[in-house]
DNA sequence: CCGTATCCAATAAGATACTG
DNA sequence: CAGTATCTTATTGGATACGG
């Protein structure tokens, strides 16, 4: 399932997945890979040339679960042990947006922010009350936020201070995004 | 989740999980409750006399899984590979009730049946397009229909004739229940 | 860089016997 | 009936070395 976390904003290379989900190790990696082929869940696609490099990719089918794994994020998120403050993925961060907007808040707000998470580019857009999520170029968002992913994660989630970000552009718009988000409730 | 899943429509005593999860040794289900105990998914608790039996029923956290369980059941039923034929459980054919509703055919309808797995009556009632699933008494419903499982999944969802269930009470109100429900198309 | 193959250690699960 | 305890086997995963 993690796997299939990580190819939900996009086609990505084996050593990707193998830096973000850290505590695989290549043949495991290997494995899953493969059983999520048989079955129908991911797609192995060698990029046109020049890139020329061979990708993994979610099918259509495998897609379909990306609102399931979103609900299970925040449906787990209210259990009384879990620690937002845990090492996560640039994915990770970016589909928390999408399961944890306040819609009350999220009402008022409009506008594109992008972050970088190393070399990989996504771009969060709220209008309506609804977020989008998707990977793109940093200049599609008014601002854009670098730094590690647990560090965004402290700063939305963990009341962390926005100084453990670097902001570019409209710093004002970001620091608004970043406190769309709120975490349900806990259980007990 | 199985052992979740089948608390998901009330509290069931040690041993009817076991007998519902035929794979599942003694001892693995032990840890299993206690697992689920300690993370405040499962609560052990006494019946009051004359009972005086212990059950294990999901928390209120715990039920909250039972749409994404149910929709996890949707999508996996768009596997290539599912196969519906396949033993279920007494919960988990109710369940794919709610999960397989077809709305179009909903409409039309109105009605309440019952089942009896052994010792198990549920009860589903239907009304302006929606399901509902819940433990009851065999009167609860204008038809009781009698059966395995899996033999209900094989009217249901496999085309098999009537003849294979028993069926007491409104016989006609009891096929049309039957015929309410369609597995998502295939992926691929 | 993208894996595959091999080997070993840790874990999980099945069977079975037993107890309050 | 409702588990617990013990033992054994099977599976999984980590580490590592290697090949296209």
């Amino acid at each position: 399932m993690l796997v299939m976390r990580e190819l939900l904003l996009g086609a990505r290379r084996f050593s990707d997945l193998r830096s973000d989900l850290p505590a695989i190790s290549a043949n495991v990696l290997t494995q899953r890979l493969q059983e999520l082929e048989n079955r129908g869940l991911v797609r192995r696609r060698k990029l046109p040339p020049p890139a020329s490099v061979q990708v993994y990719e979610a099918t259509e089918w495998g897609l379909e679960a990306a609102p399931l794994i979103r609900e299970m994020g925040r449906w787990a998120a209210r259990s009384p042990l879990h620690d937002p403050t845990l090492p996560l993925s640039g994915v990770s961060i970016m589909l928390s947006f999408t399961a944890m907007l306040d819609a009350g808040r999220a009402k008022g707000f409009a506008g594109a922010v992008a972050f970088r998470f190393g070399e990989m580019v996504y771009v969060a857009q709220v209008a309506n009350g609804a977020i989008q999520v998707a990977r793109g170029e940093p200049e599609y968002g008014a601002a854009l936020i670098v730094g590690e992913p647990t560090n965004v994660a402290a700063v939305v989630y963990g009341g962390a201070p926005l100084e453990l970000l670097q902001i570019e552009g409209d710093r004002a718009l970001a620091g608004r995004f970043l406190s769309l988000f709120t975490l349900p409730p806990k259980a007990n």
